[in-house]
DNA sequence: TTGGACTGAATGGCAATTCAGTCACCGGGA
DNA sequence: TCCCGGTGACTGAATTGCCATTCAGTCCAA
């Protein structure tokens, strides 16, 4: 990661918008430098002053934006009273409103974090874990509390839940329009699914 | 998709199956047409004569592998007498498996589905929605034998289920060791989740 | 006047795609 | 049986276009 240059101010942060929603329109590979650079409104070679090469901008978009995700998602929680069911209801709700609050965050999410995850195997991708680290912590809690039923693993169920709600987010921000109604519906449907089961009682 | 060349025989299909091979190793994108040519034991031009493009060649292998699997879970579906669990079981076993018996199939499509059903938007995944189609059927049919709850929309269930589903098989086919005994945790994990839920009774 | 942020045209390398040949095989004629 | 010409699958070196990256200059603020 380049150093930042003292001027200009925000460029850095444009230049990061600009690469999320341009990766999130066209993909990584296919998207060109000299479209994120417009789209930021700076020329070219100024990116290069911000960033190494176009790998460490998807790199360090993924990981500023996984920052603050992660920020906000502890600090919702922290400020949520009750049960697990309802910890894990925020979790759900906090994931699938991006799909509003910031479909090109959730589509540069959805697609672009398996294959970091994969092609860039050197990279760990920590913020990632950092982010299932704190739903398991809220599963851990309800599990202790005898609210969750304990014979289950807490990270095979995070992870679980992880992907579910990727999918459901990768679905939604696929379509055209998108209400919060339509979220809340989801996010009611997964937490029904997930704290209560399919079987018939 | 170009024609079938009479002479060779099996070539279609070797170049199909170094395709996934290299596709799961470096990715679509930094993988190189000539890399799929040479482990497939053909010069880079032969495989011109029987996909348009590299990105034909992607698709191709795509739709013909899912073909396969879209068969194998029906037939192996057919032959499960029981239970809607039962069937449910056996879709989390077929999907899970691939991690031990088709690593490179499995890696290629975990990784490489994201990215069709989005940067190829044109290309509406038929495949992939049969997939989910058959896994909806099951559902339905448990829903209406009053084996599992009635008020779940079964496209829902289906799509959280495959989500979790694919980022289970994601991180299984990331380790190095993949035993039996694993895999048949994750299912059974996975099952009493999806079937009796989180929740404490 | 100077330092350094910024610019954007030019460069260089890479890899998809092409295509002029090569070669194996086949059918027919002697 | 042997030879010959034709057919088309196959080859891989050469072409070509693209785009990430560079860097010689510009410009502004101090």
């Amino acid at each position: 990661m380049a150093d930042t240059p003292k001027r200009g101010g925000d460029k850095r942060e444009r230049i990061l918008a600009a690469a999320v929603k341009t990766f999130a329109k066209s993909g990584f590979y296919n998207a060109k430098v000299s479209e994120v650079a417009s789209a930021a409104g700076v020329a070219d070679g100024t990116i290069y002053l911000y960033f190494k090469n176009k790998d460490d901008l998807l790199i360090s978009a993924f990981e500023d934006r996984m920052q603050m995700l992660n920020e906000r998602l502890r600090q919702e929680l922290s400020r949520t009273e009750g049960s697990a069911v309802t910890k894990l209801r925020k979790c759900l709700q906090l994931h699938l409103l991006l799909a509003i609050e910031a479909p090109d965050l959730a589509e540069f999410i959805t697609v672009e974090l398996r294959q970091s995850s994969k092609f860039i195997k050197e990279y760990d991708n920590q913020k990632f874990h950092e982010y299932l680290a704190i739903v398991v912590e809220v599963i851990k809690e309800g599990q202790s509390r005898g609210e969750l039923r304990g014979d289950m693993e807490p990270w095979i169920a995070t992870r679980a839940l992880f992907g579910a709600l990727d999918e459901m987010l990768l679905a939604l921000v696929l379509r055209k329009e998108v209400t919060p109604q339509l979220v809340e519906s989801r996010v009611a449907a997964l937490e029904r699914l997930f704290v209560d089961g399919l079987r018939q009682r």
